[in-house]
DNA sequence: ATAATAGGTCAATGCCGTTGACGTATTTTG
DNA sequence: CAAAATACGTCAACGGCATTGACCTATTAT
């Protein structure tokens, strides 16, 4: 099967390089991919005076709402004191809040206000639609390819 | 075309998840694989009391020879006071080279040694052996798709 | 009662990077 | 040639951000 100059949507595109040059390449576009996909997120959370670390806070209470701070701290495996500012600072501005647990009243469960639903969506909806529009540009079989690719490094990094 | 739930080496996969899920696991997966290929050098560097801002300049110098101190100052984005130790230290490790311009004494030239040379090379072939072995595990057609994708993405950060 | 746990806070430290100010050679320019 | 500009190095102060360590309060488990 020769190698294909197209995409399955059948737009015309550079081959890839060959060899060496492939692998050089490889790491050049992951770097750029990745600030690309950075990027916004970032300016939305410099307006408001927060952190990649805040991001990364609205991110898994979002998906796990009612988490625990010692769950958190564990989770993005930073310090309790590395943790405790940005928390605050996101309870200041109204994006989470902080409340006993019913079952043991040492624990606070973390959630989601509104607003800070809201953000988050925003936050996250930014990278969404990059990799949905580089998704979709590509087609379903670069789509499928782009997937294999990746699963096969990240194997290397035990991706849980 | 119905969507692909294998490579074209006929390797059985997970397909993709839909949807949102798919846009979900990108980023993590990106995550993931973008440790993947840091780790190994990171690794290596740590054992010589380096950083990955030497693995910069080592990076740079050795694809342009002859770089000098303000060239890789500007191609790197940091003020030289940043630049000067670990450039001193790499001198000092015997890894580079610095010396005069012959078309103006002014600016000197940075070379990568001999050792510098090997050290750079098992760096960068950790990393490219990482993308030679996932490109080829998933295969020629995957590749391209990988490629194609990333691309899309890179475009958004302007990458030159 | 006592010990263990979840969490918060204060203090000291370390690592990097920054800006700012000078100092020194070495061109380039008027 | 004198003066300005350039390339580089260096000292000092500072800021962000994460770390470790110690100590404190509630609350729960033993």
């Amino acid at each position: 099967m020769p190698a294909k100059t197209s995409t399955a949507k059948g737009l015309p595109r550079t081959a890839a390089p060959k060899g060496q040059a492939a692998l050089n390449e490889a790491w050049r576009v992951m770097h750029f991919a990745l600030r690309a996909v950075i990027a916004e997120p970032d300016r939305i959370l410099a307006t408001r005076g927060l952190t990649r670390m805040h991001h990364r806070v609205l991110f898994f209470v979002a998906h796990t709402p009612g988490m625990s701070v010692g769950e958190l701290q564990s989770t993005l495996d930073v310090t309790k004191q590395a943790l405790n500012a940005p928390l605050r600072q996101l309870q200041t501005q109204g994006l989470i809040e902080l409340a006993k647990a019913d079952h043991d009243a040492r624990v606070r469960e973390i959630r989601l206000t509104d607003e800070g639903t809201q953000l988050e969506a925003q936050l996250t909806g930014e990278q969404e639609r990059l990799f949905a529009d580089a998704f979709a540009k590509a087609g379903a079989e670069a789509h499928e390819g782009w997937r294999a690719v990746m699963l096969e490094l990240a194997r290397h990094a035990g991706m849980k």
